[in-house]
RNA sequence: GGCGGCGUAGCCAAGUGGUAAGGCAGAGGUCUGCAAAACCUUUAUUCAGCGGUUCAAAUCCGCUCGCCGCCUCCA
């Protein structure tokens, strides 16, 4: 089967065919850093960080470039309100980035290139568009002329008269067109600056992008990304200097995700409505926050809310408290390959958990070849699950079928859970980091709730259920819930 | 104003022509000293509404209502 991927230029799924079979080359644009991160941000990059993984555990040779937009008006303003050098601002988000991103556990791309360190590419692919008649110069400023590039607009679908008819755009004299987008500025005093061809100056944006993709990926490359906030202009603009350039196809597929919403409402800067990943990973285990991002399709919004982050702790934690119930099965054991055990017979619990096990991989890969079906994907783990959890229960002896059984759901689960990253921690040590957190906002402590619950064991072995009874009710008024098993008693946070 | 998207159970969410995945929450049962957890069963004759195409529609077409996005920096 075949994978599918939906790309933006055409409005449609197409099958997806490397331009070089098995290597993919891959850009997705980073961020401009001027502030840190919100959650939008974080979709984002974990969307693309699962599409990169993907495409890796379906076997091709991907090469990912993602990179920092470090110097941009925004930047500079920024500088200018702190009273810094402009690469103070840029780096310090720039180690923000790395860090919010290393705790969402994403991989590295193969390249990270900063604009401000590719300036040379960007005047030379200025001076090309201006050679070619794509490009003029006025003052210290150089454009790009779009009405010389007829596809313009392509991407997001649109006229240029469309886009005069109801928008607000800066008349600028010095424009041939009202839609001509900065290719080059021009520095004012106390600006930084670069020496070009034009005079002292900075890149506009989009050019940094187009430079640095056809350094490190070629002229024409596979897949390029971004949020949907980026079709126009951005990527738009990319297009066209890319193509107006080279004269040939810049990029094959456009993928792009949807937002985070609050409320039903963007999530964004203007709005003033966002949570920074800092905040949220005080809160929340990052597994909980990436779970959350990818129970929806990537191009679907969706909703941020406290509510839909504990509905997604409260999936996440099913998982893995199924792990954690096979571990204890297996106690440390690790049992034969279960396609070298013929059981002699199968109830039916083991018989089901043995089919939906078999088939995991190949519903994982129906899922994630479909336009990188996340939800589906996670409709089918939950599927096995249950399964898992059945045979935990009612095959009360365990064979050494029912361990190979348990062991290679297990092995499977985990595998989808590397692809999706997820699922990385020991169970036990994850759901016990879980309560951990949790507990640390009561008012009691692990210490306090160990003794009186060694208190009503005590209490329990000598029937004495009023006192036992007593100290679970007390237990619960303080959230913490007591849980009888055959091993003993354990208790989790409410 | 122009262009585009969405509307599936109490909530979240898959499903683009073949008769509604999954999660959370809820109810009943098994288990338990009683609970909880886990498991089992159960919760949408129906997919915003109204028409149309079809043997067959949540899925295709038209209209209406509601929500959102882009057109300005934005993942």
């Amino acid at each position: 089967m075949a994978l599918r991927v939906y790309n933006t230029l055409s409005a449609r799924k197409e099958e997806f065919v490397p331009l070089e079979p098995g290597k993919v080359k891959m850009y997705v644009c980073g961020v401009t850093v001027y502030d840190h991160c919100h959650i939008g941000h974080a979709r984002a990059n974990v969307v693309f960080d699962v599409i990169y993984r993907y495409l890796r555990y379906r076997g091709m040779d991907v090469t990912y470039v993602r990179n920092y937009t470090d110097i941009d008006d925004k930047i500079i303003n920024r500088a200018n309100r702190e009273g810094v050098p402009f690469h103070e601002i840029s780096e310090r988000f720039i180690r923000e980035f790395d860090r919010d991103m290393e705790q969402l556990g994403l991989l590295l791309p193969n390249v990270q290139p900063k604009a401000t360190e590719h300036v040379g590419e960007i005047i030379s692919l200025v001076q090309e568009l201006i050679d070619k008649g794509f490009a003029y110069q006025a003052g210290g400023d150089v454009y790009f002329c779009v009405e010389r590039f007829d596809p313009y607009l392509k991407l997001s679908k649109r006229s240029l008269e469309e886009m005069q008819a109801g928008a607000r755009i800066d008349v600028d004299e010095r424009k041939r067109h009202p839609m001509d987008f900065a290719l080059w500025k021009e520095a004012k005093p106390g600006e930084p600056f670069w020496e070009s061809p034009w005079g002292r100056g900075r890149p506009g944006w989009h050019i940094e992008c187009s430079a640095m993709s056809m350094k490190y990926l070629g002229e024409t490359f596979d897949i390029h990304g971004g949020g949907k906030d980026l079709i126009f202009p951005h990527h738009e603009n990319e297009i066209a200097q890319s193509e107006a350039a080279t004269g040939r196809r810049f990029v094959k597929y456009w993928l792009h995700n949807g937002f985070v919403n609050i409320n039903s409402e963007k999530m964004s800067k203007s709005l003033g409505n966002f949570f920074t990943i800092k905040e949220v990973l005080d809160k929340y285990d990052s597994e909980v926050l990436r779970f959350f991002l990818l129970s929806a399709h990537y191009r679907s919004p969706l909703d941020f809310s406290d509510q839909n982050l504990d509905e997604a702790e409260a999936g996440l934690a099913r998982i893995y408290k199924a792990l954690a119930g096979i571990e204890e099965v297996l106690a440390g054991e690790t049992p034969d390959s279960v396609e070298k055990i013929t059981p002699v017979s199968m109830k039916e619990a083991e018989r089901e958990l043995h089919e939906k096990s078999g088939s995991i991989r190949e519903r994982f890969k129906e899922a994630m070849d479909d336009d990188f079906n996340t939800a589906q994907a996670f409709g089918n783990v939950f599927d096995l699950v249950r399964s898992i959890n059945r045979v935990l229960v009612e095959s009360t002896e365990k064979s050494g079928f029912i361990k190979a059984l348990l062991a290679d759901s297990r092995d499977k689960i985990r595998g989808i859970g590397g692809v999706l990253g997820i699922l990385t921690s020991e169970p036990v040590a994850y759901l016990e980091r879980i309560r951990g957190r949790k507990v640390a906002d009561l008012p009691i402590s692990v210490d306090e709730i160990e003794r009186l619950i060694a208190e009503r064991t005590a209490a329990r072995k000598s029937k004495d259920f009023k006192r036992s009874d007593e100290i679970r009710d007390a237990l619960l008024a303080r959230n913490i819930v007591v849980l009888d098993g055959p091993q003993g008693t354990t208790w989790k946070v409410k």
